[in-house]
DNA sequence: AGGGTCAAAGTGGCCC
DNA sequence: GGGCCACTTTGACCCT
């Protein structure tokens, strides 16, 4: 049922038929019961071959001249007039769906790029942290954190010192066997 | 039966 | 003025 061809241009040859589908004797038995208006033709439904070949003819191009239209309308037996808006359909699905591809790219870029702005301001939060604690180190004498600012380094014998004069640390560059060595108590 | 979906076709505006 | 496009209407069909 659903192939038959019903999409017969209706006879006289006139390109602009008021009931261009179907007989003007089927319009005048269906009309009532089904068109919504009085004069309201039944809409047709491409038959599987017509939709076929209109798409073979749509990878080709995209829109036709007045010749390519007229050619494939007589081909399918269809009016110029629904070739064209056949074609003016299609291209309307075609960019719909496009756009919904695109959309569904645009979701995906925000997801990616929302997540990776909670990842940096997470970053900053903790780079902030880190700056608002001072750093301390733990002195060996009293073994209590002392503030970082708060060391000074003797300039000659470059050991690292707490403002109060007692050794602190010893640096890296302090275990340099080439550094001078205090006295040892057995000298 | 009726609600949803798809596609054919109508309409009006814009552009060349 | 014809062709195209965006938007809308509407009929056919499908599913529950």
């Amino acid at each position: 049922m659903r192939d038959l061809d019903m999409n017969q241009p209706a006879s006289g040859g006139e390109e602009e038929e008021e009931f261009p589908m179907g007989s003007v004797e089927e319009d005048e038995e269906e009309r009532g019961a089904v068109a919504s208006g009085p004069h309201r033709p039944k809409k047709l439904r491409l038959s599987k071959e017509q939709s076929r070949l209109m798409e073979e003819s749509f990878r080709l191009h995209h829109t036709l001249t007045p010749k390519q239209k007229e050619a494939l309308a007589v081909k399918l037996n269809l009016r110029p007039r629904q070739v064209e808006v056949w074609f003016q359909n299609r291209r309307a699905r075609t960019k719909l769906k496009q756009t919904e591809l695109e959309c569904e790219y645009l979701k995906r870029c925000f997801g990616s790029l929302t997540e990776e702005n909670r990842r940096l301001q997470r970053e900053v939060e903790e780079l902030r942290a880190m700056r608002v604690a001072p750093p301390t180190v733990i002195t060996p004498h009293t073994r209590q954190p002392l503030l970082a600012s708060a060391l000074t380094m003797c300039p000659r014998c470059e050991r690292i010192t707490a403002a109060t004069g007692a050794p602190a640390l010893r640096p890296a560059a302090a275990a340099n066997p080439f550094h001078p060595r205090r006295p040892s108590a057995a000298f």
